[in-house]
DNA sequence: TAGATAAACAAACGTATGTTTTTCTATTAG
DNA sequence: CTAATAGAAAAACATACGTTTGTTTATCTA
């Protein structure tokens, strides 16, 4: 028989205020018992959930994994063109990192290196998203002299530092993300007139 | 009169175990003790040269600032092409933060907003670094349609987040340069082209 | 409606943290 | 040679941390 799980069960409450604490304030800048505090329990109570502060920064991490994933899913599906289908991406990565409440900036801020003991379990949860970039990137017809790989990279670094400088009245992320993609796009389409 | 400093201070060492504890683990990451422990001191010992924690990040970030500032300069003078002289500091800017002993690492690793105490001081730092980035995007003849200011945010993010994913045995600070170069060269050639 | 249990409370435990205070010692100026 | 003191040792302090333990309350199910 499947566990059984409550109505007014608050495991979702904990997750949203993890995440939004573990996005401003990073993982050892977040307590547990400012967690508590943030989702109305007492600090021992989030040990009935998670069995330690390890294991619900994986719990944020999955989900915000999750929720990147479908939504960049389900962007990239309105294109068939390369080009325009990275930019469909980069703006909805940019659109949910600068969101704050969201747990998709719990992946840019909190890096795997900071909390050893689950290390490999925050580099695989990243990894399972990054292929869907790995993919567009790797769709591109880019000339023979740029290293796909690096230019991924290139672009995961530019994105994910957009949290440290976007402010609320700022650009949009659907501007963000033309911007970037002129630069790109420029330099495929000057590569394909010359041959 | 200037105030007396013996021969075997080790503010120096001091510093410099700073740095590389604070860029390998972070800020909050790094305790007095293990500081202490790696110059050989106790840990009230550092109060003497230091009033408190913080007050040695910004020390370190100082240094840092410096140590940049000196050499990015010292390349720069190398070359009067914009595009040359951008490609020469973003070398030497990589080259320095991917090697882990460097107080530049610092400046990277640790944002200003982890340490909100001396928050200001921080970005007053880093930006006086920044300045030289500046300048030199902004020397670039970029078409019309292309953001200088957004296009330096793009580099920075770019170039920050190499510590992230580069080891020792991958791409040399140049190539990595090089290829970022290449991508905004093309651009701007192509756009030479077409008027 | 009784028993089981999901979900949280209440309060403490042991430890690690940044920091302070007092004491010692080796260098250096006079 | 000696007094002053830069610089570090030694040891503790107060607090904040992650976590554990024992208990209670509310909900679901048979």
């Amino acid at each position: 028989m499947a566990t059984a799980t409550r109505s007014n069960n608050r495991l979702d409450v904990l997750l949203d205020s993890s995440a939004e604490l573990f996005s401003a304030g990073g993982y050892q800048g977040t307590t547990m018992r400012d967690i508590a505090t943030k989702c109305g329990m007492l600090p021992g109570s989030i040990y009935y959930h998670y069995p330690n502060k390890e294991a619900l920064l994986v719990g944020v991490y999955e989900e915000g994994v999750r929720q990147l994933s479908e939504r960049v899913q389900r962007e990239i599906a309105k294109a068939t063109d390369p080009w325009e289908r990275l930019e469909l991406m980069l703006a909805a990565h940019v659109e949910m990192i600068v969101e704050p409440t969201a747990y998709a900036s719990v992946i840019i801020r909190v890096l795997p290196d900071d909390v050893p003991p689950v290390r490999d379990d925050l580099v695989r949860q990243r990894d399972k998203y990054e292929v869907y970039l790995r993919d567009l990137v790797g769709a591109l017809p880019l000339p023979e002299d740029l290293d796909p790989s690096l230019l991924r990279l290139f672009l995961i670094g530019a994105v994910n530092h957009i949290p440290v400088w976007h402010q609320p009245g700022g650009e949009s992320p659907k501007q963000i993300a033309r911007q970037l993609m002129r630069v790109l796009r420029r330099s495929f389409s000057c590569q394909a007139e010359e041959n």
